[in-house]
RNA sequence: GUGAGUGUAGCUCAAUUUGGUUAGAGCACCGGACUGUGGCUCCGGUUGUUGGGGGUUCAAGUCCCCUCACUCACCCCA
């Protein structure tokens, strides 16, 4: 507050005692994606602007007032990415990954920028991780992506009962074609009824009047036609498959016929693991992803099929179990002395303990002997090595146990400098 | 972009229904009891433009207006 300068709105510090956990949850996040073999895939924060205008789409709502973009000092207009699957797309045809390596399964973690009013698991810059798999249009990949999210959940201690998965299928271009049709038709029958957005959207955007939150026009849609209705031969069994996998992997579903989502490359497939244990307020989607067939096609050309999803880490570490991310093996020594009394063998001999993997700490301040010790306690360090005048002239040190209680025998002795680091690994596990 | 709520010490919060004297407490921090030794206890100490600006009043943390910030919700999304 009496600082001269603030963060930006909507983008946060993610300050020491919280950087543990997110380090611990990407640790997890790499090695869940890593052992169902996917490889990271890191692409620039910054794009030019046509990527997302195309990838995602005209008219949505990200495009067309959420992206952070500018004009580039040579009159490029590029874009800070409000997602990662055009990156990704764009990097693999650049590259011509799929017909160069085979590579199928990729999955990227990092910081997205959407200019939206900050609220609840809702910032400006916030961070996702995506898992993607190109070139397999078999429905029982989309299960096994659901069930990779599930999966991972579970790892980082969100309960069976705190979420619940729900799919849906938007069918290719044509079923969805058919469907809008037949949905604009019932839409307007009611109309008059409808809300002043959902009357807008039955003209912009039919599909998003079944995710609305109002009332009376939920009401309305929930006698309307349903995508599910309106697929074709292959669509309807490639979603059979899609269940069918789902419960070889055990994952428990339930099909949404609302869920249309809000990125125009999906196709087939569309999927949201929600928390349903109210510690996400209204924005309560953590992991959402779908069927993109036609992305690949747009950009290239050529046909790959794709399907992938992305994950909220803020979200996610709202509903992780803390324990399960809290920093484990925490161990560290404080290396006391009175003021003036460091020498250049000390601080050879603190060199050569961190060399040996334990944490060190110098206090290097003015302060008293016995301030030292508190604050040897407050950062819980396990021993302290003292160097005082005894110690100097006697030429050892004072090696103490700050984990026993005060009566302990072997709570403070003497030692050498050339013991210090085997002592210590010694009474380490003690 | 729209709506609602909240801003008091580093943190969490008080401040007597309806304005009243020097704005308090816990935690934290610093020091002492313990002259080289933490945790427990006790004693003492520091900390504020009450978010900012303006107004009403003899008097404003308290009432009014403006502004800023944060939070939540809508829109939309991870």
């Amino acid at each position: 507050m009496d600082s001269r300068f603030r963060s930006i709105k909507g983008m946060n510090d993610i300050l020491p005692s919280d950087s543990f956990l997110w380090i611990n949850l990407e640790k997890l996040l790499r090695e869940h994606f890593f052992m169902a073999g996917f490889r990271e895939i890191r692409t620039p924060v910054l794009e030019y602007l046509e990527l997302f205008v195309r990838g995602i789409g005209e008219g949505t709502d990200i495009v067309d007032k959420e992206m952070y973009s500018f004009r580039d000092k040579d009159g490029e207009m590029i874009t800070l990415r409000p997602e990662g699957t055009a990156s990704v797309v764009r990097a693999v045809t650049e590259h011509n990954l799929l017909k160069q390596e085979g590579i199928h399964r990729l999955f990227y973690l990092g910081p997205m920028f959407r200019y939206e009013r900050p609220q609840k698991g809702r910032l400006r810059q916030f961070h996702q991780f995506g898992a993607e798999i190109f070139g397999i249009a078999d429905g029982s990949i989309d299960g096994e992506l659901i069930y990779l999210g599930t999966s991972l959940l579970l790892k980082t201690g969100v309960k069976e009962s705190d979420f619940v998965v729900k799919i849906n299928s938007l069918g290719c271009q044509s079923c969805r074609k058919n469907y809008r049709e037949s949905l604009v038709g019932f839409l307007n029958q009611s109309k008059e009824s409808l809300c002043d957005d959902c009357k807008r959207r039955t003209v912009t955007n039919p599909l998003r009047v079944l995710d609305c939150k109002n009332e009376v026009c939920k009401s309305i849609t929930e006698k309307s036609p349903k995508t599910l209705d309106f697929l074709c031969t292959e669509c309807s069994a490639h979603f059979g498959e899609v269940q069918s996998s789902l419960k070889c992997f055990g994952v428990k579903s339930e099909v949404d016929h609302r869920l249309v989502r809000g990125l125009d490359y999906y196709s087939r497939t569309t999927f949201e693991i929600q928390i349903i244990n109210n510690l996400l307020g209204s924005q309560n989607t953590v992991i959402a992803g779908g069927r993109y067939d036609s992305l690949f096609r747009d950009f290239t050309g050529g046909d790959y099929p794709a399907i992938g999803f992305a994950g909220g880490i803020e979200r996610l570490l709202e509903v992780a179990g803390k324990d399960i991310l809290a920093a484990k093996d925490e161990f560290r020594i404080s290396f006391i002395s009175s003021v003036g009394l460091f020498e250049e063998t000390d601080l050879r001999n603190i060199g050569k303990l961190r060399e040996a993997g334990i944490e060190t700490e110098v206090d290097l301040s003015k302060r008293s002997f016995k301030a030292k010790f508190k604050r040897a306690d407050r950062i819980k360090s396990s021993f302290a090595v003292i160097k005082g005048d005894d110690e100097k002239n006697g030429g050892y040190y004072t090696l103490k146990d700050l984990r026993l209680s005060m009566n302990s025998e072997e709570k403070q002795f003497r030692i050498n400098a050339d013991e210090l680091v085997n002592e210590i690994l010694k009474r380490r596990k003690v």
